[in-house]
DNA sequence: TTACGTGCAAATAATTTGCAGTCCC
DNA sequence: GGGACTGCAAATTATTTGCACGTAA
């Protein structure tokens, strides 16, 4: 039962649309991730998703990618910021998080997991187990299935 | 009736402006409520209040409380209306959930619980089991320490 | 070419805030 | 009476959308 969190996606090698094989080279595996769901490898597609996901899990608002991008020399709007950044959750590359009613985050981990929520400096964290599972699953009404169980343990500074 | 709040405020008889007594009466209560925390029971206050803690664990945005208020012939503006959730929220007799990013909920139920979301139509319902808790608690990083665990179990109709 | 993609600015949506008038203690 | 409270409208913040122009296939 504890699986329902279960960690597979790590590789998605599986699903429609989902195939693509990493190698190592951003700008090749950026290029198949745009392509497996349909999406034109564009250059400000090719360079959100290269700042996405060049580096490990991140956890980013349209803001923050958008003030990335304008460092990183990359001209993009923050129209197409927020366009790329949903077409890129719908196709199942990264998951939203709402931890705060106010910002939305993205995860690069579309995997189960859960995640630290800062309330100091309002960063997001995955906790890094993947088996931190419930001791039982919730009695589902009649009718009903669980779609997906997000948790957030929030933290403060310890005094 | 208000089993839920009776529950959880007689236990909360020790913290700093907490001590009201429950006695059954929507109105008696609802003024101690408000005084036990330095709220002047005005009109609109105590109104709200009324819907809010009249019933058992609601879960309301600041816009549904204001159109209950506005059918039930309370006249109140939308900005005291957020105003006063926030205050009472701060106050710690109500408390925010966030969901979905776009609306946020205040729950009057305080006491430690977690959620289920029906996808469906955007409601919030109590998870029954307060017990409904983890296996092993997460590896919470140096210096900090848990604030508060939100767990929202997303449910969608099965087909 | 030609539909898809992008930038910009205007449009929404949810919530907060400034301030003049009102009400509670 | 005086400060706390309220209502209204204007201000913010986060995000979406309409539309003319650019660009990948």
């Amino acid at each position: 039962m504890s699986e329902v969190i279960a960690d597979e996606r790590t590789k998605e090698s599986e699903g429609p649309g989902h195939a693509p094989v990493l190698t190592g080279c951003p700008w090749h595996d950026v290029n198949e991730m745009l392509q497996s769901v349909g999406l034109r490898p564009t250059r400000q597609r090719m360079a959100l998703g290269w700042l996405l996901f060049g580096k490990g899990g991140r956890h980013l608002t349209a803001e923050m990618l958008y003030e990335e991008a304008t460092h990183a020399k990359v001209p993009v709007s923050l129209a197409t910021v927020y366009n790329t950044l949903n077409q890129l959750t719908e196709a199942g590359l990264l998951r939203q998080v709402s931890v705060d009613g106010t910002k939305t985050y993205f995860d690069t981990n579309t995997s189960a997991h859960h995640h630290f929520y800062m309330e100091g400096n309002h960063e997001l964290v995955d906790i890094p187990d993947p088996n931190l599972v419930l001791q039982k699953m919730p009695e589902v009404p009649e009718g009903y299935e669980i779609s997906r169980i997000d948790m957030v343990v929030r933290l403060r500074k310890r005094r």
